[in-house]
Formats: C-alpha cells, sequence, structure tokens
RNA sequence: GGACGUUUAGCUCAGUUGGUUCAGAGCGUUCGCCUCACACGCGAAAGGUCGUAGGUUCAAGUCCUACAACGUCCACCA
C-alpha cells in the first residue's frame, strides 16, 4: 500500500467522506423491528440562518450521540429540518422589497407569500449544505420543514384540538409591541437596554379638594389614558385619600384613587398613576380592580381620537413634550429627576416597544404545565446538567398564558373563522368551520366565513416538532417505532420556549414524553467571555474554520473545550488542539502501516491477533490501557460527561499509544529478526490502533474513516461509520501489569530527567546503574534492558542488589530502588545538589504531614484502620527514601 | 429583588462517595533536541496557602454557614 502523506489533509478528504456516506445512504434509518431504535430531532436552524460557533458544538454533540448508538446496533434516526422563523424571515424578505423600492403591504398577502417561498427556496437550505461539512450524520432524506404540508396540517390539528378543548381562547393582552414592524413580538425578541431618562412628579388635583396628590412617572405622555391613581393601602400619607377622586389634569376626567400592593411606597411618592392599556403592571392592576382600559395610541404609537384634539395625531416623544410643556404651564409639573430604567427594544430594528392592548390568542398553560411538571420531577425525562430541572421547575409554576398570536404574515395562519355576527370558531378547513359556525349562526353562508389574518407563534409549529416530523396526526409506523425520541440536544436558553413546550405538546397528543434526556450544551463565547455578536466582530465563521483547521479538529476542540453546563471561551487558535491531535492520531498509523508494509506480504495480516494472548509485558499493559479507555468512554459518553471522553481518548491515545507503546513497538520491532515475530509485532499494535480508532469515530468521525480505509482493502460498505465499537473486557485490565509498568516508566523519566538537568547532549549515552532492593522490580528492569538501554540512551546498564553508588554520579530513588547515572567530568555537583536537596525537602515535607497524623492520639484512635496502615506505610516510604537520597548527597562526589 | 451557577498554576479547566505522593491536565513560558511516524513533533523544567472568614471532623480542594467577586436566567419600582 502507498505510503501516506505526512500529515493529515482534512480539506482533502472530508468532502470526498462525506459524500461517500450520505450517497451510500449510510445516514438513513428506517423502521426495523429488528433493532431497538434511537433518535434524535435536531434543533430546527432558522430558515435565515447561517451556521455560527452555536450550531457547532449542539450538532457535534448530536452526531456523537448518533454516530455512537449507531455503532452500538441501535436503528439510530437524526431528523434534521429547518424553521420557518417568522419575523426573522418576514424581516429578510421584507428587507429586500425595500431595495427594490415596494413593501410588504404594496404587495399583498399572497404575493408576498409567494416571495417567501421563492426565497426559501433559494436560501433556505444554506445551513443544511454548511451542516454536511461539520459531518454530521443526519438522516436527510426525513429532512423537514416546519411549514411544510405535514407540519402545517399537525399545527392546525392541535390548535383545534386545543381549541375544542378550551385550552386556546381569544382575548385583549397587552403585548410588546413594535410600532415600526407593526407587529406584536414575543418576550424574547424584545431587548431590554438600560437607558437614561427621567421621572417627571406631577401633582394631580384632588377632586372637590384643594389638596393634590402627586405621582411620579417616566412616561408622561400616557397619563392621558389614566383611569386611576394607586397607592399602597399601607401607606398612612395616602389613607384618607382611598377612594375619592383626582381630576386627571390636560385630559380632565374624573378618576378614583384606590389601593393595591403592587404599588411600592418607597419609590418615587409612593403614588402610581394607573394606564391599563399601555402598561403590563397597571394592566394586570387593572383587571384586579375592575378599571376602564383606554387606549391611546394609534398601532404607529401616534395619539388617537381618545386624547384631547390638540394631542392627537401626534407621535408618543411629540406628545410627551407637549404635556412636559402643558404641565408645566398650568403648574403642575413639581420636579423632574434623572433617572435609569430599561427600556425594551425590538430586536429586529431597534424600536422602544410600546407596551399595547390588543386581541390575541393564547393558550392556557397550567393545564398542559402540570404534567410536564411531573414527569420531569419524576425522572421520565432526565436533565442534564441536573440544575435545568429547578430552573423548569421554577417556570412551569409560575406559568403565565402564552401569546400564540403574531400579526406577521409569514407564518401558519392563524386556522379560526369568524361568522359576519361574531361568533368564530377553529377548524381545520373552511369546510369545518362552515359546519361548526351554523350551529351558532344558523343563517351564515360559507362565503362569509373570514379566517383570522393573523399567524401563530413561530414556536407553535416548534412545539410538536418531535412527532411532527413523524407524520402526526397520522398514525404512522414512523411514528410509532422512532416516538418517543431519544436525546434532545439543545441549548440553554431555550428551555421555557421550546423544550418545556415540547414536554407538554409530547404528553397531551401523544400522551408520552417526546424524549428521554435533555442535553443542554455549553454556550460558545469568545476568548474574553464575551457573547458572540455580529456586531463585536467576535463570531468566526465555521466554515472557514473547518477549512483551515478540519472538521473534526473543530469538533473535536468544541468538546475539548466545553465545561459541564459552563460556556465555551472559544477562539480559532485553540482548534490546534483538535488539528494536532488528527496529525498525531495519523501519524501513528502511518508509522505502523509504513513498519507493516515493508514486510513480506503474507495473508495473515491482522487475523493473527487475538489469536494467542501476548506475554510481553508492553502488549498486556496497552490492552489494559486500551480496555480502561474503553470502559471509561462508555461510561462517559452514557452520562453525557463527553469532555470526560474526549479527554479519556485524548490521553490514550497520545501518551499512552503514541508516547509509551509505540516507541516500545519501535524496539521490540528494531531488534527482532523472525519476520512472523515482526508481524505479530505491528499486527497486534495495529488492531489496538483500528480498535481505537473504532472508539474515536463518532467524536471525529473523518479522519478515522480515512485511516480505516488504509488500514486494510476494505470492501463495498466496509465502512468505520457502520463498524462496531470495542466492546470492553475487564479482564484484560490489570493493575498488576499497570503497576509494573508504572515503575518502568518512571526509572525512564527519571533518567532522563537526569540527561536533562545534567545538559548531557541528547546524542551521547550514559551508564546506568539499579540499585535494587525488591526482587520483583529488579527482575521488571532484567527483563526490560533493551527498552531501558534504547529509551534513555545508555552505554552500559548494570543491575543488581544493593550496588555500589559510583563515584561522581546523578542518583534518584524509584520506589525504593537507586538508580545512578555515573557522570565522571559531566556532572555539574551544585545542580544535582541542588536537585537532591530539594527532592529531600518535599519528601520531608510530606513525611512531617504524615508523622502529625501518626502522633495524633485522636487520628490513631478513630481513623479506620486501613487508613492507619496506608499512613504508616507512607511513612517507611519516605524515611527509607529520604534515607538514601541524603546518602547519595553526602557522598555525590566520593 | 428572586433563583441558579462559578471562584484551584500566567490563561482555560479536571479533581466522582472527605483518607492512594492530592494539589493535576492542556495551552503559554523556560531549557535541550529536525532521534530513521509526527517541529501540527520529542524530552525535561519552573509555576498554586485550592476566593475570604468561620464551622463540622481524627482528617476538608472535597461537607456546612456567612461574606465577596464574576456570570446566567427570571421578575422588574411607575
Amino acid at each position: 500500500m502507498a505510503e501516506l502523506p505526512k500529515s493529515y489533509n482534512s480539506q482533502e478528504t472530508e468532502e470526498k467522506i462525506y459524500k461517500n456516506w450520505e450517497s451510500n445512504g449510510y445516514f438513513h434509518a428506517q423502521v426495523n423491528p429488528q433493532k431497538t431504535p434511537y433518535t434524535i430531532v435536531i434543533p430546527p436552524p432558522n430558515i435565515t440562518g447561517i451556521l455560527h460557533m452555536g450550531h457547532i458544538l449542539n450538532n457535534t454533540l448530536q452526531d456523537v450521540f448518533i454516530r455512537w448508538k449507531r455503532m452500538q446496533g441501535f436503528e439510530a434516526c437524526w431528523v434534521p429540518g429547518t424553521d420557518h422563523a417568522g419575523i426573522a424571515t418576514q424581516n429578510v424578505v421584507d428587507k429586500a422589497l425595500r431595495k427594490e423600492g415596494t413593501t410588504i403591504r404594496e404587495l399583498g398577502r399572497e404575493k408576498f407569500l409567494e416571495r417567501v417561498w421563492e426565497w426559501r427556496t433559494q436560501y433556505g437550505g444554506t445551513i443544511n449544505t454548511q451542516l454536511r461539512k461539520l459531518g454530521v450524520s443526519c438522516d436527510w432524506q426525513r429532512e423537514r420543514f416546519t411549514m411544510d404540508e405535514g407540519l402545517s396540517n399537525a399545527v392546525k390539528e392541535v390548535f383545534v384540538r386545543l381549541f375544542d378543548k378550551g385550552l386556546i381562547y381569544r382575548g385583549k393582552y397587552i403585548v410588546n409591541w413594535c410600532p415600526r414592524e407593526q407587529t406584536a413580538l414575543s418576550d424574547d425578541e424584545v431587548n431590554s437596554v438600560e437607558r437614561k431618562g427621567h421621572l417627571w412628579y406631577i401633582k394631580y388635583p384632588i377632586e372637590h379638594s384643594v389638596e393634590s396628590i402627586i405621582v411620579a412617572t417616566t412616561r408622561p405622555e400616557t397619563m392621558l389614558g389614566d383611569t386611576a391613581v394607586a397607592v399602597n393601602p399601607k401607606d398612612d400619607r395616602y389613607k384618607h385619600l382611598i377612594g375619592k377622586n383626582v381630576v386627571l389634569p390636560l385630559a380632565n376626567r374624573v378618576i378614583p384613587i384606590v389601593a393595591d400592593d403592587f404599588v411600592e411606597p418607597t419609590f418615587g411618592t409612593g403614588a402610581v398613576k394607573v394606564t391599563p392599556a399601555h402598561d403590563p403592571n397597571d394592566y394586570q392592576a387593572g383587571i384586579r380592580l375592575n378599571l376602564p382600559q383606554i387606549i391611546i395610541m394609534d398601532t404607529s404609537a401616534k395619539m388617537n381620537k381618545n386624547v384631547p384634539l390638540k394631542y392627537q395625531g401626534l407621535d408618543r416623544y411629540e406628545c410627551r413634550r407637549e404635556v412636559l410643556r402643558d404641565l408645566e404651564k398650568e403648574n403642575l409639573l413639581v420636579k423632574t429627576e434623572d433617572h435609569v430604567h430599561n427600556v425594551g427594544h425590538c430586536y429586529r430594528c431597534d424600536t422602544v416597544i410600546e407596551p399595547y392592548l390588543s386581541d390575541q390568542w393564547f393558550v392556557k398553560m397550567k393545564p398542559l404545565a402540570e404534567p410536564a411538571l411531573k414527569v420531569v420531577l419524576d425522572g421520565k425525562i432526565k436533565f442534564y446538567p441536573e440544575r435545568y430541572t429547578k430552573i423548569y421547575e421554577n417556570w412551569l409554576t409560575n406559568i403565565r398564558d402564552w401569546c400564540i398570536s403574531r400579526q406577521l404574515w409569514w407564518g401558519h395562519r392563524v386556522p379560526a373563522y369568524y361568522a359576519p355576527d361574531g361568533n368564530f370558531t377553529a377548524a381545520r378547513s373552511l369546510d369545518e368551520a362552515y359546519e361548526k359556525l351554523k350551529i351558532k349562526s344558523p343563517n351564515i353562508k360559507k362565503e362569509d366565513i373570514r379566517q383570522d389574518d393573523d399567524v401563530l407563534d413561530t414556536w407553535f409549529s416548534s412545539w410538536l416538532w418531535p412527532f411532527s416530523v413523524h407524520g402526526f396526526p397520522e398514525q404512522t409506523d414512523d411514528l410509532k417505532y422512532f416516538y418517543p425520541t431519544d436525546t434532545l440536544v439543545t441549548a440553554s436558553d431555550i428551555i421555557f420556549f421550546w423544550v418545556a413546550r415540547m414536554i407538554m405538546a409530547g404528553l397531551e397528543f401523544m400522551g408520552e414524553v417526546p424524549f428521554k434526556q435533555v442535553y443542554f450544551n455549553s454556550l460558545i463565547r469568545d476568548g474574553q467571555g464575551r457573547k458572540m455578536s455580529k456586531s463585536l466582530g467576535n463570531s468566526p465563521d465555521p466554515i472557514e474554520v473547518i477549512g483551515t483547521y478540519g472538521a473534526d479538529a473543530l469538533r473535536f476542540t468544541v468538546m475539548f473545550l466545553a465545561p459541564e453546563g459552563q460556556d465555551v471561551l472559544y477562539e480559532n487558535e485553540k482548534c490546534e488542539i483538535g488539528r494536532n491531535f488528527a496529525n498525531k492520531i495519523w501519524n501513528a498509523g502511518r508509522f505502523l502501516m509504513m513498519n507493516r508494509d515493508q514486510l513480506p506480504i503474507e495473508n495473515d495480516q491482522l487475523a493473527i491477533v487475538g489469536s494467542k494472548p501476548s506475554e510481553d509485558l508492553t502488549d498486556q499493559w496497552i490492552l489494559s490501557r486500551f480496555n480502561s479507555t474503553v470502559k471509561d468512554v462508555t461510561n462517559a459518553v452514557e452520562n453525557f460527561q463527553i469532555v470526560d471522553a474526549v479527554k479519556t481518548l485524548y490521553d490514550f491515545l497520545w501518551k499512552d499509544f503514541c508516547d509509551w507503546y509505540v516507541e516500545f513497538v519501535k524496539i521490540r520491532f528494531q531488534e527482532s529478526n523472525d519476520v512472523h515475530l515482526k508481524r505479530a509485532i505491528i499486527n497486534r499494535a495495529l488492531k489496538i490502533y483500528e480498535e481505537t480508532l473504532k472508539l474515536l469515530h463518532p467524536f471525529m468521525p473523518f479522519v478515522t474513516e480515512e485511516i480505516y480505509q488504509h488500514l486494510a482493502e476494505r470492501k463495498t460498505g466496509d465502512t468505520i461509520m457502520r463498524a462496531s465499537l470495542p466492546a470492553v473486557d475487564t479482564t484484560l485490565i490489570d493493575t498488576e501489569i499497570e503497576t509494573q509498568m508504572d515503575f518502568l516508566q518512571n526509572v525512564i523519566s527519571q533518567v532522563r530527567t537526569i540527561r536533562s538537568e545534567m545538559n548531557i547532549p541528547p546524542s551521547k549515552t550514559i551508564d546506568f546503574v539499579a540499585s535494587c532492593n525488591d526482587f520483583d522490580k529488579q527482575t521488571l528492569l532484567e527483563n526490560n534492558r533493551n527498552l531501558l538501554q534504547k529509551l534513555c540512551k545508555l552505554e552500559s546498564i548494570s543491575i543488581g542488589t544493593a550496588l555500589p553508588k559510583p563515584g561522581y554520579s546523578a542518583s534518584s530513588v524509584v520506589k525504593g530502588q537507586e538508580i545512578f547515572v555515573p557522570l565522571k567530568g559531566l556532572i555539574d555537583v551544585d545542580v544535582e545538589r541542588e536537585r537532591l536537596q530539594k527532592e529531600i525537602d518535599r519528601l520531608e515535607g510530606q513525611l512531617k504531614g504524615v508523622m502529625a497524623k501518626l502522633t495524633n492520639q485522636s487520628f490513631v484512635g478513630k481513623a479506620p484502620a486501613d487508613v492507619i496502615e496506608k499512613e504508616k506505610s507512607k511513612q517507611q516510604n519516605f524515611q527509607q527514601t529520604i534515607e538514601k537520597l541524603k546518602i547519595n548527597l553526602e557522598q555525590l562526589v566520593g
């Protein structure tokens, strides 16, 4: 086989490999009664979205789980798709239209929707093309879109069901209104920004009295819509005024003074003007106190006919100036204070949000929330990290009704129908609406029925995602087989908007939880911990990163950096971790294959290994380490501890396998003249290597596949992504072997340290003396002279019991065994003295701690016997080692 | 204001039920090496009173309490 290039080239391999996987249908899952399904539904990215770093970790993790389960023999199904993203998409197209000199309204609903669909066809798939570059093994044949026909049917179906059940109602509500976009916004579409404003103190005269009451407000123009003044019932200053009326200045209306707990006596004057139609708090108070609601602005935030004539038609801010001027004239403006407060802004156009009273559709959430809370508290759905359970509980127990209507055109049109007489109903179709409305309005004509103009909140389709993608409301085979799904991987910021609602919908419409585990992945921030944002320009383009470092490198790096439940501080350069690792793996394989391929061709290839267990210590050791690794990685993945899994693999491959085992193999291979032995050595190494690649594959799919294909002649369809994960053989995990190896490695490291500290040139060979007091350790050294000799560059080796210390030698004590490196003429006595003294000091410190315990009567009296024993043996070891080091220090020169 | 989280080496983080040489890793830094897989590499070193103050315990990085700093979410005082 041809020799591999010197370093792994991700660009040359990734696309080729992905195409092969996808075109052969390896990602496709189907109903298979022989297998257990494992399902993930992707958090559908917006069609307006382009791939950003946030998607990377999220989708990498899903891919890890899917590939892992697939290699475990599950029917692994990962359903991809996109979200129609109401406002975002409408805005994008709106912008395009404006460039062309037209507007949404000019175009009209139908034409506009055509345009959006066109746009979607052209650009809506961008993100999925990009996702493929990450190597995700989504079942692209199952790709769904929240507005496609099936999902739209699901939306209608649940709307009607909820309506018929009385869980959807129409009502007035204060919504976040953007006067520029002309639509309601959900709370998450509002950015709260701290702004410097003013607090104005306004005098309201009491009716039939010379007294007055002063209120403080940040929005004086809304006084024109006041319908009460509220004070705290416990506030002695105002108790006598409760029940009286004030004459509202400028508007000259008489409004009552009322009492309510929501008033904070310490803020402002302790008296609040109440504007139920233009403030969410006042709205709530207004409901409690049964106050009228006066809407004083139109949808563009211009004052309407409910205010005195002189203010009508003014913009809210113009009106504010006028109102203040007029109040001043009438001597009713008592004072003005600077005041910093939070103001809601539209996340699209940054216009200040106007709380606006309007007709909206709502879902009653309480009946849905209760079962949804129960399944999480009962552990039927588990959250990782677990602490999100509390956050979830908190939200669900204080849940408020869900405003589901949006004044947009792009989205699922509200399937509600109105009769001319005002009756309305919800229906899956006009015909159904007609049948339903006929009952209440017998004289109705079908053509007079009007469908609601609004569309539904985008989340109203997303919350059905786990089952709508599989054909709901039809009871399809897919739905029966793949639902409930297994693991949901998402960011924690949509726990309420999406996760909680999916749980509710799953229970309500399927009678079954939508998934069993929710894994909340970390948020990606920049190197300074700031959020990634376009305006900061700190959001790297993942496609560029993949081009530079490779998809595996990016995947590995974000997993490697992502602490559980914490944010990831990411910068592009960190991808070197992943790239270097991929390259390391590549070269280990390259080296092993090079050695194998120089041997005469035989048919046994990999078969020979496994037939007979190796008696070689290094083989036994690496098998032990390998099986530990399989065990640990498996545990970590099953418990969603991905960083641990990734680090375990990294350490095993780099340290155990490359730094030590491959070095051992080199030596053994070079020493041997027996072709069969050589083949056995190299094939054993390759076998472990190949199995490790499989274990690593879910994390780094491309490089592992590429090497796998080079490792042997593969038949069509023999691909690593369809291989089985290595099974752990715990009988091969051998602590005795590992202890022996640990000793050997320590000895080698000590000699290397001496070389380094004494500035021995790497090319120079040195002598080595080991004076042992432990027969097993002595034998161990004897048996591995070859390794010592090569790895420490030794000229001569003498191993024995109680050997004398050669003059002018550097020394060290490893597990009670003394090692000497005679360095006459080379030794720097001062350096060696310092080195030994430092070690003595360190050990004496440790000894002191041990002695303190052992002389402490309460420790000896109360600690368990085995702990005391351990301390005693530590004491002995420390003392003996210190003693040896001290002697060596004294005899340094002699 | 409420809830949650974090605080360990210059940086980013591990440290599972308190007790194995427990004070660790990677990056960065320093020193030496292009050693026939890999300089995207190899070998070695320096570097920390584990946020602060108490407490529990024979024993605390680990458990409890308070405080501080930072972060996130929720609710937001008009």
